[in-house]
This record gives C-alpha cells, structure tokens and sequence, in this order.
DNA sequence: CTGAATCCCAGTGGATACTG
DNA sequence: CAGTATCCACTGGGATTCAG
C-alpha cells in the first residue's frame, strides 16, 4: 500500500526514475478516476465513493492517502481538490490522451 | 493476462476511455522498461531479457504479445522493435517526464 | 459521514524446467 | 537462442464490519 513516490522503487522499476513513479501510481485502479473526478471541484468522501461506482471505502481512504502522499490531492474545507499539482499534471495529460485517440483509431 | 485496450474495460475502469488503457497497460511491470530499452534499436528476446534484470522468460514473452497486440512493438528480422506508434507514445511521454521532474523536486 | 481494521480471494508476476 | 507450460507466492483490491 505504499504510495510510488520517485527516487524510491515501484512497481516495473527500482530505477527511481520519475515517470516510473507516474505510471504505477496512475497505473492503479481507481486513481485516474479519482483524479478525473475531483477535475470539477471538490468533493466529500461519500460523493466520490458514489462517482466511483460505490467503490470500497476501504480502498477510496488507501487511494486518497496515495494520492495526498503525492501531492496530487488535498483536504478542503469542502472535501477533497485536487492540489495545484494534481491540476498541472491533469492538463499535462491532454497529449498524451490525444495520443491515445489515434491509437484507438490505428487499432 | 488480456492486453489493455481502448474501448474495454481495463483494470481501474471499464469505462474504455482509451488513456485509461494507456495507464493500465504501461502501469503493468516490465512495459514501459521493454519500450524504454527498445528506444534506442531492436533488441532479440535474450538481450531483451538481460537488459530487464534477467526477467522471467514467462513474464516477457507475455510482455511482449501484449505490447504488440497494442501495436507498440512489433518483430523484425533483427528481433523485436517499436511500432512508429510506440515511437510516437515515447516521444507523447516527453512533457509528462517534464512534469515528473517538477513533481520530484516538489515532493 | 468519515475512515480504520479485518479478512478473503483473484490476479499478477515469477521460478523453473522443458521443447522446438 | 526463442518460446512455452506448470506451478506457486504474494500483494493488491474488495466486502464487511466497526469505531470516531
């Protein structure tokens, strides 16, 4: 349950390299969707268990401490945002889901 | 063992959203390292194998029917080598190592 | 409502030995 | 060397329950 942080091992890789990190933090269930949803504002842990098909507390408090532990996320006086990292590396993304586009086209 | 594919359900959604895939296939071991060390040229299964830690021959070969299903490598009479798309995603990851680095620096 | 603690199960990754 | 077939261990995800 440790959060993938770089300079340290994940999952695929004990290289520490950075983007290595990325992909086996985004890389797990739930954490993108997480992330995707908290886009539009904050919310409470209950709203975002419902927005996530009802998933696991259990689960949603372990992805929200990653998440947290990475900087990505944050507690507010409303519930849960995104931090201004979690923001950048959202629109970060958008080539890479243009890419993804072609792909699906190409496949 | 299924590849990740656009418009499936993947593993931490069955939205098939296509960057979801993306996640879910480059977040698996080995994948992202097997593309990374394809950057530079074609590679034979053996020295493929070396250069990943001496992986299991299992996992790889697993690896790599997976890889090319998502047309990202494909064989050629030198070995296995990236996909003009694979080369496009690795160089659709740049601005997402960018940020890697600030992320890193920030935690 | 939030979130922590247990327990359980499936899937993934890995070791190994074997065949072409 | 390339690739396959078993078999196994582990961890990650999930259900459930309980506490603050």
């Amino acid at each position: 349950m440790n959060t993938p942080l770089p300079n340290q091992p994940v999952r695929g890789s004990h290289s520490g390299v950075a983007i290595m990190a990325v992909f086996d933090l985004l890389g797990r269930k739930w954490n993108m969707r997480i992330l995707w949803e908290l886009r539009t504002g904050p919310q409470t842990f209950r709203t975002l268990q419902e927005n996530c098909d009802n998933m696991s507390p259990s689960v949603l408090n372990n992805r929200i401490k990653q998440l947290a532990d990475a900087r990505l996320l944050a507690t507010s006086p409303t519930g849960y945002q995104l931090t201004e990292l979690g923001n950048t590396l959202m629109t970060t993304l958008d080539p890479l889901r243009a890419w993804a586009s072609v792909w699906e086209k190409q496949l």
